[in-house]
DNA sequence: AGTGCAGTTGACTTT
DNA sequence: TAAAGTCAACTGCAC
């Protein structure tokens, strides 16, 4: 039977190896595989340069694999329903295939009214999903199951000898300046492409994934220690399933510590796929609202100016990079968020556009986690200080990033302002201070009656059924709260 | 050689 | 993927 012309959507999926969308739809038809450039996405607080040059590298990449099976990538710039319904018009379009996404609201309205566009002119919108993140999940039970059943699908092989489209312009890739992207200058950045990504997981699994476990939290190890994959999986140069198929054939403590993080990547996206306004919106509702904008203070924050040398070391190190370890991610929020006291969302933005691997489900969980907002996890307030001592104990990172403090001795590097005599600037916060006042607001608003009542909720919508159990505190509480017939026998005692 | 004591370590709790 | 506090057990040392 012959189909019409089937149109396969890139997106955050830029690979012809285990793609999925594409594979189905070449089993129907001829392809027109298409990405389009969405000048609005990249306007967007959470867009930046250095990401928009990633995934253009990731398309260039795309574009020589495309080349390489006889069929060139069509690129298009503009808003998407007006893309797809000019290829409507001028091609004729039988079906529309592509991968789901997990975005940020922006990609979520835009794919809602991708949607509505299918519908009204009846050409059907076939969305398959990528990663272990489940569309309109009812229940987290049987969660953990569901993923390991999908990452062990079979690999899709990338396509051959594919019929070429004749009479269609392959377009152009847009310039950062085309975009009107701010000047995001990332030296260090890791170049985007499957090659690039393919020879990352090549020479992690090869050489890098036995020293994991003890590269991961140090700043001075984890820039090469760790597997740097991230950016290639948030814009799909690399599938999930394929890096993680692949670390299997490995063993090692570095192997399964590596292949969990890979778990809880959709864990953490599945959040922003149930409940959207997480991006914005706290889980808990006694913790919006809390903490204010400062403008001197966020400016510090972001530009590596607060003067506690570890914190502005790593944001500094982020900037340059555009990547930094977990934990020197979980420290730079913390420290914005408990110390400073800073809305998350904004904070949140500007992390946001130093990501490379900017991924929003990860980010906005991440954000909210390390500003005690979703009220199922324990409030963990970093000390820089301490920090500083445990992962960086002889300083060789502050100094790398922190030119300023190079007359300082190494007892004092990671609290200059101790070294009596000198007239060293203070941080802008007492760190000491500061998280204890941080510590009883948020334990405050914690005790206040009904707190736990929404934490629950929240427990029992996002939490983990592997690990994430109530604790016997509250379990107990809860039982007492949500049980009738014990709350009316306490209450009559 | 046993006792007292300051200091350390580790498990556990609290915030 | 926290940090600080508590407490008991332990250690090294002086006497």
């Amino acid at each position: 039977m012959v189909h019409g012309l089937q149109l396969v959507w890139f997106k955050r999926d830029l690979r012809l190896v285990d793609h999925q969308p594409l594979a189905r739809a070449l089993a129907r038809g001829p392809v027109l595989p298409l990405y389009i450039v969405e000048p609005e996405l990249w306007s967007q607080p959470d867009c930046s340069a250095r990401q928009w040059a990633f995934c253009r590298e990731s398309l260039q990449d795309l574009q020589e694999a495309f080349a390489d099976v006889g069929q060139p990538l069509i690129i298009r710039s503009g808003d998407a329903v007006d893309v797809l319904e000019r290829a409507r018009r001028q091609l004729g379009i039988s079906a529309l295939w592509s991968h789901e996404e997990t975005g940020n609201a922006w990609t979520f309205a835009r794919d809602r009214r991708v949607a509505a566009w299918a519908r009204e002119r009846g050409i059907p919108w076939h969305e398959l999903p990528q990663f272990g993140v489940v569309r309109r999940l009812q229940t987290r039970r049987g969660w953990a199951r569901r993923w390991e059943e999908r990452m062990g699908e079979a690999i899709t092989p990338a396509p051959t000898g594919l019929t070429p489209l004749s009479g269609i312009a392959p377009g152009d890739l847009p310039t950062n300046d085309a975009l009107a992207l701010k000047a995001d200058p990332c030296p260090y950045r890791q170049r985007g492409g499957r090659r690039l990504g393919l020879q990352e997981l090549n020479d992690f699994l090869a050489h890098r994934v036995q020293g994991y476990c003890r590269s991961i939290s140090s700043p001075n190890l984890a820039f090469k220690g760790c597997s740097r994959l991230s950016a290639y999986i948030t814009w799909g140069c690399l599938s999930m399933r394929e890096v993680l198929q692949r670390s299997r054939e490995f063993q090692g403590r570095g192997v399964s510590s590596f292949s969990s993080r890979l778990h809880w990547h959709c864990h953490f996206i599945q959040k922003l796929e149930d409940q959207p306004p997480i991006e914005w919106e706290d889980f808990h509702p006694f913790m919006r609202g809390i903490r204010s904008l400062d403008d001197a203070r966020f400016a510090a924050w972001a530009e590596g100016q607060t003067g506690v040398p570890f914190v502005d070391a790593c944001m500094r190190a982020l900037r340059a990079h555009g990547w930094i370890n977990f934990r020197m991610r979980a420290m730079l929020m913390s420290f914005a968020s408990y110390n400073l006291w800073l809305p998350w969302r904004d904070t949140g933005l500007h992390l946001a556009r130093q990501f490379v691997d900017y991924e929003p489900g990860i980010h906005w969980s991440q954000c909210q986690m390390q500003s005690g907002s979703t009220s199922i996890n324990t409030i963990r307030i970093y000390n820089p200080i301490k920090q500083g001592h445990d992962h960086d104990p002889d300083g060789a990172f502050i100094r790398r990033w922190c030119p300023e403090l190079e007359d300082v001795p190494a007892v004092h590097l990671h609290e200059p302002w101790s070294l009596l005599g000198a007239p060293r600037s203070m941080p802008i916060v007492d760190c000491a201070i500061s998280a204890r006042e941080a510590k009883e607001r948020i334990f405050e608003i914690r005790r206040s009656a009904g707190f736990d009542r929404h934490a629950d909720a929240i427990q029992q919508r996002h939490g983990s059924r592997r690990s994430g159990l109530p604790s016997t505190r509250r379990r107990r509480s809860s039982r007492l709260t949500t049980d009738p017939g014990i709350e009316q026998l306490t209450l009559d005692l």
